[in-house]
DNA sequence: GTCTATAGCCTGATAGAC
DNA sequence: GTCTATCAGGCTATAGAC
């Protein structure tokens, strides 16, 4: 009798992901904020006062969903990453996988990066994941000004900053206007590689 | 006598321009799609039913904000094209002003380029703004082609989307991130004239 | 944990008096 | 052109029975 206990909180976390992943299904057909804890609850079958028993309220749900994006993102990013030879090879890897999961998951990353429910602001702990990303750049960064890839103005603010911007250009113009298409197909994502070509003649080795 | 339907149609036209204005303020405070008519009659002092005499729906009210952005955005960048040299010169000067509209319109451009609202779908007639844009792009590209200032590369598709995913990724940034700066402050508006400078690097001049 | 019932809002839109 | 009145529905959230 003493594992009860433990099946109702298997349970009861299986519900809970069930919610997120309605959540995250209606964040993709209706827009980031249509969402609404009674379309959820209709799709799980279930009145919409039952999902206070896990969360307690809109902006709850809107947290955890964007808790679990940064993180599977920041995993995503960095498994692509370790595989390959340090500097700019894994640096595009990374940005690469990051690309392909957004396109994957095009409501998430909306609610992640473009910020579209003004009174929805994520709770603080939520960045955590949001610095691991900068620092997994900035290594890469610096393992590739080691290897002789680019010059030492690439562990620069800059730096980091101008690659995001590539990565975010590219990805809002897919989003807003191909937002049926994966990853490597259409007019922008494919200008990314080009882009990231650019990089040795902005921060060339000496 | 005659005058009157003329008073009549100007009191008309300035009660529309107040409710798209006020409508403009209410998607900057609640979100693009926190845009309620209900909301614009209050501010307005007027009851909602009022306001069908003007707009028959709200979707009608978002293509007239929508075909007005379009249109203000193309002048001022259109304006600021015309003055100096052209070339590489004109087409900074263009995303320049592009990028300073874009900021100062934040909800307004939010509607144009992202599509936060997968419910509103612009008339197709609002898109003809956008397809002049290109055009403005394209001859100054080709005037730095004549000029040297670029090689013949730079008169593709390609360079046109480069270049507008250098300040579409700069904006979304500025708007996610750092959504009171004006243009030109902030990590990373700046980052702009340094990407432009990296134009003659991707498409050098033989 | 689920339900019914409900409070207390909000919304877009229409009909018809003035 | 404005209003009142109203329809018909949406929503978040709570209280309390089962």
């Amino acid at each position: 009798m003493a594992d009860i206990p433990d099946r109702r909180r298997r349970r009861r976390q299986e519900t809970i992901d069930e919610i997120v992943d309605l959540a995250v299904e209606v964040m993709t057909e209706e827009g980031v904020n249509g969402l609404s804890l009674s379309e959820v609850a209709r799709r799980l079958g279930v009145k919409p006062p039952s999902l206070y028993k896990y969360f307690d309220s809109l902006n709850d749900l809107f947290d955890e969903i964007f808790r679990r994006g940064q993180h599977e993102h920041l995993e995503v990013v960095r498994a692509a990453m370790t595989g390959p030879e340090p500097g700019l090879t894994a640096l595009r890897a990374g940005l690469d996988a990051s690309g392909r999961w957004c396109l994957e998951n095009r409501a998430v990353s909306q609610l992640l990066f473009w910020r579209p429910v003004p009174s929805f602001v994520p709770s603080p702990e939520s960045f955590e994941p949001s610095r691991e990303m900068v620092d997994l750049q900035r290594h890469a960064l610096a393992d590739a000004v080691a290897a002789g890839e680019l010059g030492a103005a690439a562990t620069t603010e800059e730096a980091v900053l101008i690659i995001s911007t590539f990565i975010t250009g590219v990805l809002s113009q897919a989003l807003a206007n191909e937002p049926d298409l994966p990853w490597g197909q259409g007019r922008f994502t494919p200008l990314f590689p080009r882009l990231m070509d650019t990089l040795p003649t902005l921060y060339p080795p000496r």
